[in-house]
DNA sequence: ACAGATATGCTCATTTTGAGTATAAGTGAG
DNA sequence: CTCACTTATACTCAAAATGAGCATATCTGT
């Protein structure tokens, strides 16, 4: 028996955001498919680097020219793809976050931009906490909590979900994407957990069937997974590195950079103070220039001041500790 | 002609301080050969999952047992490997950072603890600005960047320089480790590169080749960049996450902790207020017991206080923006 | 008993936050 | 043209966190 072999793909989270939305792009093969993450083979003998080469099929297929690109992870678990043939070869796949100015109309017809939020609700804190986290995804990981086998798992179980979703007193922290989306995993109530489940005669007893899953739009293989990655991952660096930018055209208002940051935080932030944050820092500087039509006072056109780099070791946008200010 | 097909291996960067040095575990296979990081391939049938294997195969072969592991980043350019031979796989390695509680006799005769300053030796600012950075760092980037060819390089050069090192004005940024090297590399000061562009033909005019490297030991190819991504990665999370106590055993003094921290920092500490950081962040708990013979007054044992977690969002050692106190 | 070494406690000025209030400068309806 | 409404921007103020020291406690060794 020939040994399988190893293949590597290339993932990519392309992350744009429009006014208040934070988008990636998808594709969506036919409308029967789950929808998957741009994804294009490494070619061992051609390709010379892994970040050019995605680069380059991204271009190839979208047309985007992708601007800030970063490594995430690499996923390699051998049974990640549940319909995996059984004689092929391993897939691992590395995984790349990449900042997009704009959405374009999305090259191939087959690729849309989503919403990040419709693969993970509960993600989205911007209108206070989401009634998913209070009504539905509580009490059912109170029910995985207590339907323990050992009193030992029962109460490591209960430590996660209380530090992950901020359930008692502790708050909710921004940063644990992937913390939670894997929680919510184990505990069945993702629909992949249930796909996975069923396949390879893995079974599950203490999973009822008939509880429905979660919303939230579902994904192809760990796809959803990789996007959870990626989120907590720009949610990290916004703090402490001016990647926002790579978000925005070159002036902007100080509200549409703070729309923005509150779109990839999911958190609403104070304006007043958001604003003495940021120029404080240095971070931006202003032009003359002003926007008309606001409906209110026109708004001053700011822009990135590339020289704060040299000054602080820090340039982010700090997020508050405390969320704010529903206006 | 066949497809030579991809190999994947697994690097470990396995840490460990003692007392006042933070030290990794490297193999030396022959006096001749340089130093090389842990390494083990991953078989695309057996494995489960890529950590597994890194744990076991480190289980195996020095007899540690892993505590913390994170994945850290994954190395796949073409020509990592000088030595690869031209018809071989292409191999990809996907490199870990291990956490270590002490650092035990090394099981193989090959594997040595190493202090990690051995080889990034500009990185340790504990005695204040390393003379190497003042003396022979600061001219030769200099001549560097004045060696450009073109004015646009020239000045992209000069903030680079800027930035990493804390050259001018700006100050010096603990996180950066790896846009060092990769500077360090670049301009042709580190023996990795002089080796490197020896090879595949490749010619580099504007190096003179008389001119020696920098101190600090070189490693085999790529081995020396993933453990400056290693460092880097630690001193980051330990600003947001309590993983120096994995480096601790479960009682400790708090200047054992407060040297642990400078350790990886690379940095002093300013003693009174790193005690009130960590004691008002909830981050330990006194013990009743002290310890005996410390040449002056006892010490208090504490432990880490594992409730943290669920407190506070975010729970590291924030390190203060200056460094202080040659203590 | 005293010098020397650590550990630990406390103070104080400064800076950074969180949360508001106040004012400026547009728009559209009547 | 004035008024209600909107959005932008400026300031204020208390609370908390930070940077730097000084002071005191408790050991060891002579």
């Amino acid at each position: 028996m020939k040994a399988p072999g190893i293949a590597v793909g290339l993932n990519a989270v392309i992350l744009a955001v429009t006014r208040e939305t934070p988008k990636i792009l998808s594709l969506r093969p036919s409308p029967q498919e789950l929808d998957t993450l741009p994804f294009g083979p490494l070619d061992p003998e051609g390709d010379r680097t892994l970040e050019l080469t995605l680069r380059g099929w991204v271009r190839e297929r979208t047309g985007l020219d992708l601007g800030y690109v970063e490594q995430l992870y690499t996923f390699g678990d051998r049974d990640r793809d549940p319909r995996a043939r059984a004689g092929g070869p391993r897939v691992l796949s590395v995984a790349y976050l990449a900042l997009a100015r704009q959405a374009p109309p999305s090259g191939a017809e087959t690729a849309v931009w989503r919403d990040v939020y419709q693969y993970l609700p509960w993600e989205d804190w911007r209108s206070g906490r989401p009634e998913i986290v209070e009504e539905v995804i509580g009490p059912r990981l109170k029910e995985w909590t207590e339907g323990s086998e050992t009193t030992t798992l029962r109460s490591e179980r209960g430590l996660r979900v209380e530090i992950a979703f901020g359930m008692a007193g502790s708050d909710w922290d921004g940063y644990r994407v992937l913390e939670r989306y894997e929680l919510l995993y184990e505990a069945g109530l993702v629909e992949e957990s249930r796909r996975d489940r069923n396949h390879a005669g893995r079974t599950q007893a203490t999973l009822d069937p008939k509880t429905p899953t979660l919303p939230g739009r579902p994904m192809a293989m760990d796809h959803r997974r990789i996007v959870a990655t990626a989120l907590a991952r720009v949610r990290g660096k916004i703090r402490y590195r001016p990647v926002v930018f790579e978000l925005l055209p070159s002036r902007f208002t100080l509200l549409r950079l703070q729309r923005l940051v509150e779109a990839l935080a999911g958190v609403r932030l104070h304006k007043q103070n958001f604003r003495r944050l940021v120029e404080r820092a240095g971070l931006v500087e202003g032009t003359g220039a002003y926007e008309e039509k606001t409906g209110g006072r026109p708004a001053e056109f700011f822009r990135f001041r590339r020289e704060v780099l040299r000054e602080r070791r820090t340039a982010g946008v700090g997020l508050p500790t405390r969320s704010v200010d529903p206006s």
